[in-house]
DNA sequence: TGATGCGATAACGTATGCGATATTGTGCGC
DNA sequence: GCGCACAATATCGCATACGTTATCGCATCA
């Protein structure tokens, strides 16, 4: 069976020469996850896929072995990879994971006393929340949160911390787009990060844990409930 | 350089039939890395592996990719496997995760008000660590104070986060072997445990998450500090 | 009509082959 | 004696090949 060859170079991601084809493989596929460019549940095989970005199995296998890994899909050996749908009770576990993480994050930070222009990238996000919200560009506003929550991750030093928190995140990511609208709009959000922005500012551990935790568990709790609302138990 | 080939099946974990040479490949190396068969640091190629399993290079690969991802080895491409080692850093990071996540565990456990039933292996396991600690075995020990924290966390029912806290767990397994016969005694940390898992018991999930953080925090301290004092810079 | 056994077939897991490339060793110039 | 260029070679990444096995369709039977 290798008539199949019609596409004889990936359809995304640069094909940049050196550029190792797992790694193509990987991000590719990635992406069109997290652009729900699979929907959840339906089955991809390792033929068919490796058809699709003009690769052998090989690479294509070993993407998705990363990828079930970082439990974006699950892989059943004759029914191929299925992107993992997404329960109220996952995305339960998920802010869990995050508030618990987050939380240490922000602490570190905190006790840290860090100079303003080390956490710059909190503030710039924050003011790119806010300057959305004007505009009630929901797209912009969830990108500034992503990087708000991402930066703090990574500002507190911690690499593992910060790959944890990436990877509940990604896994979380359809969730989150498909409630963006659903949910109620996100006014006091900026405020709230501010909040803790200059709790870390002024080097209070306490209250940058204590004002953030309110603020994630807040957010955890509306997240939940819309999901279960509209019913949307396979996300 | 096909020579090698003495050893023509795996040397440990059952070669059940069924059972996929990956599936044995990746537990039989993971083994030898707690186990402290390979030395942080040496280099292990892929052909090197495969004849020492009596495989070819496809399905080493694959656990190597596996064993990458759970941070336990670092592969570089013609420098081969190599085992991380664990610098102080690594530790202090470590052991922020799993204070936080395990706080996390702590509290929705307690929240959830379990029954006695339900916690029986955490009282299992301080039980085991009492009656280690009388005996001086302090290998004993390390296992009861490991099903303990891993109890706790599968106890708390957030299954990512579980499997994250065993991530972690496993990357430190080796420093805390090192460290077993450096570190003071624990001869409170049985009374600490215990007062955890009335905390719990009594659903109190503020004082469960104080004493816990409390315990942890001592326990992370003394590990850095002992790893520290004895220069393991490179565990 | 629905369940069951069996053969066809497709997908997989692993082995092997091949071209590309980094590394190592060697010889030459300085 | 030291450094550098170049050749030799070993390792890797991917493709392909092959045997095994689960799945599906179909026929048979209750």
């Amino acid at each position: 069976m290798t008539f199949a060859a019609s596409q004889s170079r990936p359809l995304a991601a640069s094909p940049k020469t050196g550029e190792k084809s797992a790694q193509v493989a990987y991000a590719t596929i990635k992406q069109r996850i997290l652009d729900n460019e699979y929907a959840p549940g339906t089955a991809v095989l390792e033929q068919a896929l490796a058809n699709d970005l003009g690769l052998s199995r090989t690479p294509v296998r070993e993407a998705m072995i990363r990828l079930e890994h970082e439990g974006l899909v699950r892989v059943v050996p004759r029914h191929g990879m299925t992107v993992l749908p997404l329960a109220p009770r996952d995305m339960t576990e998920i802010y869990q994971i995050m508030i618990g993480l987050e939380l240490v994050a922000t602490e570190q930070l905190a006790a840290r006393q860090p100079s303003a222009d080390e956490i710059a990238p909190l503030v710039e996000a924050c003011d790119a929340m806010a300057a959305a919200m004007e505009r009630d560009d929901l797209d912009s506003w969830a990108k500034a949160d992503e990087r708000f929550h991402l930066s703090l991750v990574e500002l507190c030093g911690n690499r593992r911390l910060a790959a944890m928190v990436m990877a509940v995140w990604e896994q979380s990511h359809r969730a989150r787009m498909f409630t963006l609208r659903l949910r109620p709009k996100p006014t006091d959000s900026t405020r709230e990060h501010r909040e803790v922005v200059e709790a870390i500012l002024a080097g209070d551990p306490a209250r940058a844990t204590r004002l953030y935790r309110d603020h994630r568990e807040k957010a955890s709790g509306q997240m939940v409930r819309i999901i279960e609302q509209y019913g949307l138990t396979r996300l």
